[in-house]
DNA sequence: AGAAGAATCATACTTTCGGGTGAAGGTTTT
DNA sequence: AAAACCTTCACCCGAAAGTATGATTCTTCT
């Protein structure tokens, strides 16, 4: 941000000293007012428009890590919390056996929480689990 | 796109129109030429933020809620199209058979597929090649 | 204390995934 | 034309995932 508005302000200055150096250096006062706002107006588009995709690009790039759980679906659909807790670890790509043995227990629990909670979101396979739970705003 | 344009030539004949009358009307050539420089660079800055973002929203709009492809990881991970038609399709919770039927192909095909696909993503899982695909931004 | 719900685990069975290998046909590049 | 690459498909096999059913333990709420 900081870097952003430096080099737009410097870009401002180098470029109105050129214009200068072209007024009075080459050109000798032979053009128009209008041509060298017309230079002007183009090249602070460009960077109008640079300057302008740098700010928003940054604020996509904001938007990305926030996450608010949604307790109300969690209520609603009857989600355990151990289902909870297993949907994340699916979300991250771990298989059964990996989220068993992060959690203590074994791959049979795991398989009857994964079978209830397809249930519970409704979906047949894990990978359409994580994106119901991504939906729903159950998972970041 | 072709308003955008319009509006933009417009602006800038407005302005300029608008300069003049003031460089004539009123203060008379009081004030120098890096003023008037100035004040074009200013509203050009600000025209060019405004024509930017138009026409990128635009881009973005047509791929769907700001998402944008990062075709230079596709290439430098050489992940065909096919393969990445077969990521989007997976990124959708579908089983390789669904896929297979969805793209007319055997499942055999899709299968093959999926493992180059994984190779290519240093991946163990489907779900865990969705999660790469999306932080690498080559699926929405 | 007893009912309800959760978490746990098991067994058995089916389906889907994923790895490995090989191969044929097509396009692009050299 | 030959090489390189993509796409397509096949077969085999083991691992993982998912389904169904039933049972035990533990907390929690009434």
């Amino acid at each position: 941000m900081k870097r952003t508005i430096f080099i737009y302000g410097f870009a401002m200055a180098v470029l109105i000293f050129i214009l200068h150096y072209l007024e009075y250096r080459l050109f000798v006062r032979d053009l128009s007012v209008e041509f060298y706002v017309g230079i002007v107006a183009v090249m602070f588009t460009l960077l109008g428009v640079w300057a302008g995709l740098r700010l928003t690009r940054k604020k996509i790039v904001l938007v990305g890590p926030d996450f608010i759980l949604n307790e109300n679906e969690l209520l609603r659909l009857e989600v355990s919390k151990r289902e909870h807790e297993v949907l994340q670890l699916m979300a991250q790509g771990l298989s059964n056996q990996e989220i068993a043995d992060k959690l203590f227990v074994s791959l049979n629990t795991i398989k009857t929480h994964t079978s209830n909670l397809f249930l519970k979101l409704e979906v047949k396979r894990r990978t359409q689990a994580v994106q119901r739970g991504k939906e729903l705003r159950l998972i970041p």
